[in-house]
DNA sequence: TCAACAGTAGAATAGCTGTTCATATGAACG
DNA sequence: CGTTCATATGAACAGCTATTCTACTGTTGA
């Protein structure tokens, strides 16, 4: 059905076959490693925390929270926001940021309490 | 307690007391990063999955299943093995790998569930 | 209207990262 | 032994990325 395009020479071509069959596509594949690549930063690992656990805070707040520069943490909101992870709202001159992604909030969660629970 | 080292000025000192309270240390931040940049690449990703789905397989199968070069698909395996996520085990002039952590694991899993139901 | 403030946006830079090429290891097999 | 096969390793290079500095926007309040 059109799996085969691979010009690697397989040592098990029924396994490979089973495995291609099963494999997600590389699509999604795609936008999967791209959620994980905004999480695998430490500021915006710790942003996204910050807001986990407080629900809703304004940049400046947020920068005091994880300890960085406010500039950095603005730039770090923008790749959220623009990923969908994050959402923003004004209020007066302040602006609010709050989780907007409950795939991303359950990831967080789970990798929270495995961190408590195991050594690594 | 030696939780105030903020060079930030913030605008509710008391929420943010309240944050750096809960949130995360940044050690931890720090490893859970770690682990999200390596699942932060496609190819990577992929190899997880065939993984994930198959249980074993060799560079050789590896690389055809995932279609990279065998050379791309080695370098990955070192990162992932270096990490503790994969394990390998020698047959003859065949290495073949597999998952060896169960919280990576996990997190697979429900990413690919997720990827399954929504849309995004 | 003007100054102060919260945040955004752009450019520049330095460090990291994935890929590729070339070479090395180590096991099988004649 | 020597060749072949499966994989690992190291170096080099190009592209990306996080950070910083600077300048800008929009809001408040006098």
């Amino acid at each position: 059905m059109g799996l085969d395009a691979c010009a690697v020479p397989a040592v098990d071509p029924e396994r490979v076959h089973a495995a291609r069959l099963r494999l997600l596509p590389s699509e999604e594949a795609q936008r999967l490693s791209e959620l994980f690549r905004l999480l695998g930063d430490p500021t915006r690992v710790r942003i996204l925390y910050a807001l986990l656990e407080v629900g809703e805070l304004c940049v400046c707040d947020l920068a005091a929270t994880v300890d960085a520069p406010e500039t950095s943490v603005s730039h770090a909101l923008r790749l959220l926001r623009t990923a969908g992870i994050v959402r923003n709202r004004r209020d007066g001159r302040m602006i609010y940021y709050s989780l907007d992604d409950a795939h991303v909030r359950i990831l967080l969660d789970l990798s929270a309490e495995h961190l408590r629970h195991a050594g690594s």
